[in-house]
DNA sequence: ATTCACCATACTGTATCCAGTATACAATGC
DNA sequence: GCATTGTATACTGGATACAGTATGGTGAAT
């Protein structure tokens, strides 16, 4: 992970912590459900509280840690209910960002997700996973820039980190989950690409929850269903 | 040093103050690109800088605030294009918290509905409008917990606010705007208390896409295109 | 043996202090 | 007169010190 003094201060200490606690909690360094001390974080890296205490704040608001006042904060646990809750969101949004995706003019950065596509398919061959989810999330957020609503942007990105973790478990668990998607998601950035609007929309949305109802089985399995 | 306790302390001094500020910036107490410092707004409440910073990363994170490193903190400007962002994301998420909450059984919570409506309708007849809208808010808090999807929740939680500095801005300069919406809200909760999954959903998606066509206008002519 | 009260402990919440940077204005050189 | 650079200032970012509370254990009393 990152030993400690490897994160870069341009962007403020705060802003890095969070990126590098993202990451170690989508791609499961911490645990689900492992208890975190502001104090045992800041040494950890090397910082005092205050930045810690504002990263953890961030990561409470997109879900990935729950704070209790003067009790303590834990990794998100990981259930099928949260799953659910997580999906039924994205199959939403996600459908409306390729939708406004696909109406934009933005020739350039749409023309980048034809090369995103390409190194989406190289990272499975390669069968590297986290390499794969980055150009993943990289074709994303091309998506969310290409649809150019800042709002909807922070919404799915705040959701995409909590599915992340899921996606992340599944494919080191059975790495045949992502074939599932690759050409369906091809053919949604065509769709884009060619500004076919209603296609877009509904390609996007029925793959988003094909990939929910196909893979929750196997989320049950490994977490139970949830809080009740 | 802490010389006015006129706020409560029982929920942690920052959450307090995410309530207040929210509630000065909704109510547009506190203008649009408005410039806030911590320290005033330490001054103002008599507490000092920590929980007022908690309180504002709070409110960026949630898109009332606009924050710049060491630039400052502004009141998040009001824009067609900021509107039209939270609107096409409320459409899609609204649609689906009526849909999961007509699928619910929960009959106790459904049976508030109906209250909620009446009180809305007293507001409205009283020219309340801070009555009325604490009462429509009332109302989809109430579809919320009956749809019970913690995400959902938070996601439309964070919008809503957004929504209402604009909706509280046209009901001041015009409480007709309100009539548009109150004979649908109902038809709304009818469908949910009798479980009518398909129906809730498109007249709830349709209610908040006819309310959003038709203020747009309004808020053009007041605010300006936004950012382009 | 069980229960209740007390206390030690460890954490978060808050206050305050220090550092660094962006901005505006003034002074100086061309 | 204009540009450029130095400098003062005011703010946020980060560090540290202090307070208050939740929790778990230990002890005594019944």
């Amino acid at each position: 992970m990152n030993t400690g003094h490897a994160y870069k201060l341009s962007a403020g200490i705060a802003d890095n912590l969070v990126s590098i606690l993202e990451e170690a909690i989508v791609f499961l360094e911490l645990a689900p459900n492992e208890r975190l001390t502001e104090e045992e974080v800041a040494e950890r890296y090397g910082v005092s509280r205050s930045p810690v205490r504002d990263a953890l704040r961030s990561l409470e608001r997109d879900g990935l840690v729950l704070r209790e006042a003067r009790r303590g904060i834990w990794v998100t646990p990981m259930s099928l209910r949260d799953f659910d809750e997580i999906y039924s969101c994205r199959v939403a949004l996600e459908a409306i960002a390729a939708e406004q995706a696909a109406r934009s003019t933005n020739t350039a950065l749409k023309a980048q997700l034809a090369q995103v596509l390409d190194a989406m398919r190289a990272a499975r061959e390669a069968g590297d996973a986290r390499l794969f989810f980055s150009h993943d999330v990289r074709g994303s957020e091309l998506i969310y820039q290409i649809a150019d609503n800042a709002t909807l942007h922070r919404l799915l990105k705040g959701l995409e980190k909590q599915a992340l973790r899921y996606r992340y478990h599944l494919y080191r668990r059975n790495p045949g989950v992502v074939d599932l998607s690759l050409d369906d998601t091809a053919r949604v950035f065509q769709a884009i690409i060619e500004g076919d609007v209603p296609g877009a929309y509904r390609m996007e949305h029925d793959l988003i929850e094909r990939i929910w109802r196909e893979t929750r089985d196997a989320i049950r399995d490994e977490f139970g269903e949830g809080r009740k």
